[in-house]
RNA sequence: UGGGGUGUAGACGAAUGGUAAAGUCACCGGUCUUUGGAACCGGAGUUUGAAGGUUCGACUCCUUCCACCCCAGCCA
């Protein structure tokens, strides 16, 4: 990857795949990232796939992008272009290999009969409620505590092979009513894994499959399609989360029996993020409820949310990296990754200066019909953006919070009576302040010194503080949308008893700014163009915008030591 | 309850029996600054969940205990 990530990650699962090829378990090393297409990928897949894809490429493997699709009532074609689109922008490429589990439906099929033959496999007519009770996983003691004794057998689990084959063909037919068989793996009704306690392979669903269509109404479970699916592909290295560990001896179990090729579990620990939630089901949630407005809000931690949020894909990926790998459960804070954010954005960001709650400031001493262009510098940390001319003229907007009728010590920005510079223009005094009735002040009257041009004094003084600024006549009015956390709490989850964990979404997470005022040249930018705002913070013109009404995302604020000084103080 | 996991500063996370236990974020202080940004310099903080044991030496090996997380779908 080009960017400057240049540290080598080491972590326990690259550990594991030396060793491997070290041992001659391997002999190469190809990974998969398997999502079911029932959902938009969020930053924990983004984890994932940094992972997978990242660990191929330290080892000049391969990553497939699998479908993992065996559900037909909750996955979707859209959902498969989205994750792709995802992933693509996250900036990894699986080339030709764009496999899907439903593609494998035969062969498993085949390798169930197999299964079946050796007597490793039986069709079983027990409800969802009697398997549940066979398992042994529905007994309480008597305190109301759970137990877990051994299942006993199903009582069709000796049923003869060829029986077993007639019905499970029959199954496939469609002969049988939704639910009323299943084929389940003889494995062992006594195991202390449940997962090994005779797992179901396949169950009855007549319903229509967004890739197969009505060809089948038998569909294999997560645990009969993943493995050999991995296997099929080759695949050498089966990183997922660690979800999926006490599935770990089915997978192998499944392999084995089938002596198909073996490739290797391996589990992490997945990703927690401060004021925010990290699961499909939660995040639905947010969006089914209308708490936020869709999938792409840029409040979540949605992959799509994020893009439009300003986040870039170089962002994303060095937050992965930088967290590390591990298998224990911990919660990293989204500081983190908005250091990684600010980190790209400002060596990439072009600077524009908007105003987003406007002062009218009038220059008195400033001829009132002229107007000059002065010049600006684009990116301070990158001297190949260039310059640009920004217009100047009397009238003139600064922000709100940039002037203080009665500043506290520590402020060092305009008030009355002090000079101040306006970046790239002049440095101005404040002579006047007018306030309308209600004692608001309304604007500003200053004066300006012309041998400051540019923003520096030939007599030398200097001044104290820098005021990012528009002008009136030039700039174009914009929405702006400022984000806070999503929650008011790190853990959404700290609730008091009795409390639904939505009491904590935080009312102030989006704020509209309708009157702001930015640099004339933003009327035309593209969707999705990141600047920074000087002063301000990063942001991201939104899709929303029309050539007339431009609309900005706030992406993430500038670090702010004066607010911290305010907080102090307070 | 059974099974599977995890415990190293506020957060993440290195250290694979051998120097005062990395690094990043956060925090504190300073330098510099035409962004109170960035950059740079410096600081504080853990004694490695607890208790025992093995060893010249333990985050690392052993024992016991404690805490937390996950599973107990014909979801993935």
């Amino acid at each position: 990857m080009p960017e400057n990530e240049t540290y080598q990650p080491t972590d326990f699962i690259r550990e594991f795949v030396k060793e491997d090829l070290a041992s001659g378990r391997f002999t190469y090393v190809h990974t998969r990232f398997p999502p079911e297409p029932n959902g938009y990928l969020h930053i924990g897949h983004a984890k994932a796939i940094s992972i997978s894809f990242g660990i191929a490429e330290d080892f000049h493997g391969k990553t497939n992008l699998r479908f993992d699709d065996t559900n037909p009532l909750k996955e979707k074609m859209e959902y498969v272009d989205a994750i792709q689109e995802d992933v693509r922008w996250l900036g990894y490429d699986w080339e030709d290999r764009l496999f899907f589990a439903s593609d494998y439906f035969e062969q498993l099929y085949e390798w169930a009969k197999e299964l079946i033959k050796k007597g490793k496999a039986y069709v079983c007519e027990l409800s969802d409620e009697e398997i549940r009770e066979y398992r042994g996983t529905q007994e309480f003691d008597e305190q109301g505590n759970r137990v877990t004794p051994p299942g006993k057998n199903s009582p069709y689990r000796d049923r003869p092979i060829e029986e077993n084959l007639d019905l499970f063909e029959r199954m496939r037919n469609g002969e049988f009513a939704d639910g009323s068989k299943t084929l389940r793996a003889k494995i062992d009704m006594a195991h202390p894994n449940l997962n090994m306690r005779d797992p179901v392979m396949y169950r009855i669903m007549h319903a229509e499959h967004y890739r197969t269509g009505n060809q089948w109404c038998i569909y294999p479970m997560y645990d009969w399609t993943h493995g050999q699916s991995d296997s099929i592909e080759g695949i050498t290295h089966s990183i997922c989360d660690v979800g999926f560990e006490n599935h770990r001896p089915l997978y192998d179990w499944y392999i084995r029996e089938l002596g198909i090729f073996p490739s290797r579990q391996i589990e992490f620990g997945r990703l927690h993020l401060t004021y925010t939630v990290l699961s499909k089901r939660y995040l639905r949630q947010l969006i089914e409820e209308g708490h936020v407005s869709g999938w792409d809000d840029p409040r979540l931690p949605t992959i799509k949310g994020m893009r439009r949020r300003g986040f870039t894909p170089e962002a994303i990926r060095a937050f992965c990296k930088r967290i590390g790998i591990s298998k224990s459960d911990g919660i990293v804070e989204i500081q983190q990754l908005e250091h990684c954010l600010r980190e790209h954005l400002n060596q990439t960001a072009p600077r524009v200066m908007a105003v987003l709650n406007p002062l009218k400031v009038v220059i008195t001493n400033y001829p009132e019909q002229q107007e000059e262009e002065l010049e600006a510098i684009n990116n301070p940390e990158d001297p190949t953006a260039g310059t640009r001319k920004v217009p100047f003229s009397r009238e003139l907007y600064i922000e709100r919070d940039d002037f203080m009728e009665e500043p506290p010590k520590k402020f060092f920005r305009l008030s009355p009576g002090r000079e101040v510079r306006l970046r790239y223009a002049y440095f101005v005094a404040c002579q006047e302040m007018i306030k309308d009735d209600k004692g608001e002040i309304v604007e500003l009257r200053c004066t300006y010194d012309p041998a400051t041009r540019g923003g520096d004094a030939p007599d030398g003084r200097k001044v104290k503080a820098t005021l990012h600024w528009v002008s009136a006549r030039h700039a174009v009015k914009a929405e702006v949308r400022l984000y806070e956390y999503l929650f008011t709490k790190e853990d959404p989850f700290d609730l008091k008893e009795g409390e639904d964990w939505k009491t904590n979404l935080n009312p102030h997470s989006l704020t509209v700014l309708s009157n702001c005022y930015v640099e004339p040249d933003m009327a035309a930018a593209q969707a999705g163009y990141r600047c920074q705002f000087e002063r301000l913070g990063y942001f991201c013109k939104d899709p929303d915008s029309t050539p007339e009404r431009p609309v900005f995302n706030r992406t993430v604020a500038l670090k702010d030591t004066w607010k911290k000084i305010q907080q102090k103080t307070d």
